[in-house]
DNA sequence: GAATAAAATGGATTATAATGGAATATATTG
DNA sequence: CAATATATTCCATTATAATCCATTTTATTC
């Protein structure tokens, strides 16, 4: 069964909470209870994954936390996921409420127009411009790919002959 | 279940004292009982860590104690970790004093507006001036790495050619 | 060593923000 | 077009954060 996928435009109220469109709030209840893990984004958006889903997101990455805090570099790496990643609760209404402290860094404040984006391992929200210009630059990039692979069609034929055709 | 992760943003009070956020006081709670540790920390901030969690940071750096006197590092360890941490307590209000000696480096003097910064093992307590450039430099670090991947992507196509067709 | 001053502590109060529920409006489906 | 489902808004309640004040402790001075 496909879960998180689509997009839905919404819009953040009044008290900087979304809500959900009744398929995505399906695939939480059902993957975890409505328990989520949400994290700021770099690239100006917030994520919202399943709690396990993160858990497993942060283990990949690695970094056993009591050694920590002796360097420097360490500590950033501490920082940059605890202090960007928080629990949160989708309510039995459906609803999410977007931490204070992520709304800044992606332009989600109360009242803006958002897209809720399904990343097949959670969803992501989205400031509706933004999106739409991040939509742009995926397609751009897939674009240059795509040329990218021609070229490297055609110059292999000098450099091997043809196989599969 | 996730602990100490988030950010928060407060202000210290007139006596010198920070209130942490629920979150936060449960975790130390059911962590340490509120026992913990604060350690100076030289980019100009204080952590706040359950007390064996400092521990074990500590014990990581080896058996300075009986080595303690034949060098200059083992001398300036042990300082870094002697003079720079002190027990402290979260009262029963969630409320945490900043020592007094730890406020002129890391700019935490009564009155100050300071980010409650969550790094899994513990907490953070940064001016807020700081931390709104701490994070910045996270984020484009972040950033920049995710351009280096985009790139790589693309730069992928011309070494593996392709396979598929 | 006693008295005074300064600071720290703990509690309580007030103001502000978050939360949950319900009602209304809008869109979707049959 | 009617009926259902979904989205949005509003409001009452609760929880949280900041402020204030009384008490205790610590330091300083005579």
């Amino acid at each position: 069964m496909l879960r998180f996928c689509g997009q839905e435009k919404c819009s953040i109220d009044a008290n900087g909470r979304v809500k959900l469109s009744p398929r995505f709030i399906e695939d939480f209840l059902q993957r975890c209870g409505g328990d989520v893990v949400i994290h700021s984004l770099p690239e100006g958006a917030v994520a919202v994954y399943p709690e396990d889903v993160y858990q497993q997101m942060r283990a990949s990455v690695g970094q056993a936390a009591e050694k920590a805090g002796l360097s420097l570099v360490q500590r950033r790496i501490l920082r940059s996921f605890g202090a960007l990643s928080q629990p949160d609760q989708i309510t039995r209404q459906g609803r999410l409420t977007i931490p204070q402290a992520y709304r800044g860094n992606a332009e989600l404040l109360p009242g803006t127009e958002v897209y809720l984006v399904g990343v097949e391992i959670g969803i992501e929200i989205w400031n509706a411009q933004r999106w739409e210009q991040e939509l742009q630059d995926i397609n751009t990039h897939l674009l240059q790919k795509g040329e990218l692979e021609m070229a490297a069609d055609l110059s292999a034929v000098n450099n091997e002959g043809i196989k599969g055709i």
